[in-house]
DNA sequence: TACATATAAGACAAAAAGATCCTAAACTCT
DNA sequence: AGAGTTTAGGATCTTTTTGTCTTATATGTA
């Protein structure tokens, strides 16, 4: 039980991570005009394939990449569009926006008239994720991975 | 399932939230001289009584809080030590240091020298996390809730 | 048109988180 | 000592998250 074992508790939810991993990925293989098929992705970013069919569709319903049917299909950004995808678009699709949006402590009625005890001190923490998951690109990101500067496995 | 319905992954879990509550309010009480009862404590922050005595359980385990079992018992914390105990620690007997310690993408071979993709972006929220949690001790949260100034209900 | 290959979609299964219940152990008070 | 109250701990149940499988649908190519 999470109480009894030692729990980890990660930013984001595992959809969510395999969702950015898979996003950049699609988004660099974009930008060199290829079209991305589940299987070599799931490969790339090391995730369960059929699960990450899932978050793909998923990804496809909010029109954060497109997707084409048959052989030669697969999975694929606009190079035009690569730029204008943030960080912010993917977690809201995938975690929704509680993350930089709700109280802290999960309180329902918590805001600035009636704050809960950690309110003040987690405004600046939301503030900045908010901002920095809004202001950051994919574009960004999956030029990291092109020139070899990041990787996405393991 | 997640995926399908809009989720809402929050920044703790529901058992964290619970702990930091519960936390929080026997502080405030052991300010007082006053020990607080299972039943009471999960009344004045709003969560299921049994979920809430086995965080509890784990509270007592982390030396975060003490128990005294029979009539009049209940869970207190000595007030010379109510200064001493951080957010830090709660969050870390409940739902562990991955949330501020761990890579944003969930990925194992993530460090400085082989970043992934999002790494120097987290690195700074991560951080400043880490250190509001480190720093921001159950006193000040305690004595916010004893003047009124902030609420733990809802 | 037929066939092969890729995604879409729904049902299903396993694991973890969230929550409850029951009995044991500790303690206070009479 | 006995009765009543409170936490400890184990077993159990429910819901959500994570992951799999099977069938349908779309599409490129021979």
């Amino acid at each position: 039980m999470a109480i009894f074992t030692a729990k980890q508790h990660t930013m984001f939810s595992k959809a969510c991570e395999y969702a950015i991993r898979a996003t950049i990925y699609v988004a660099m293989r974009s930008l060199q005009d290829q079209c991305t098929n589940l299987k070599a992705l799931a490969e790339e970013i090391g995730s369960p394939v059929a699960f990450t069919a899932k978050i793909m569709q998923q990804l496809v319903k909010h029109n954060i990449v497109y997707s084409v049917m048959g052989p030669t299909g697969g999975f694929q950004i606009e190079k035009r569009r690569v730029h204008k995808i943030k960080l912010s678009m993917i977690v809201n699709a995938i975690d929704g926006d509680a993350i930089y949006q709700g109280c802290g402590l999960g309180l329902e009625a918590c805001n600035a008239l009636e704050p809960c005890p950690v309110h003040d001190k987690f405004a600046k923490i939301r503030d900045d994720l908010k901002q920095m998951l809004e202001t950051t690109s994919i574009y960004e990101l999956a030029t990291g991975l092109e020139v070899g500067m990041t990787y996405l496995k393991r």
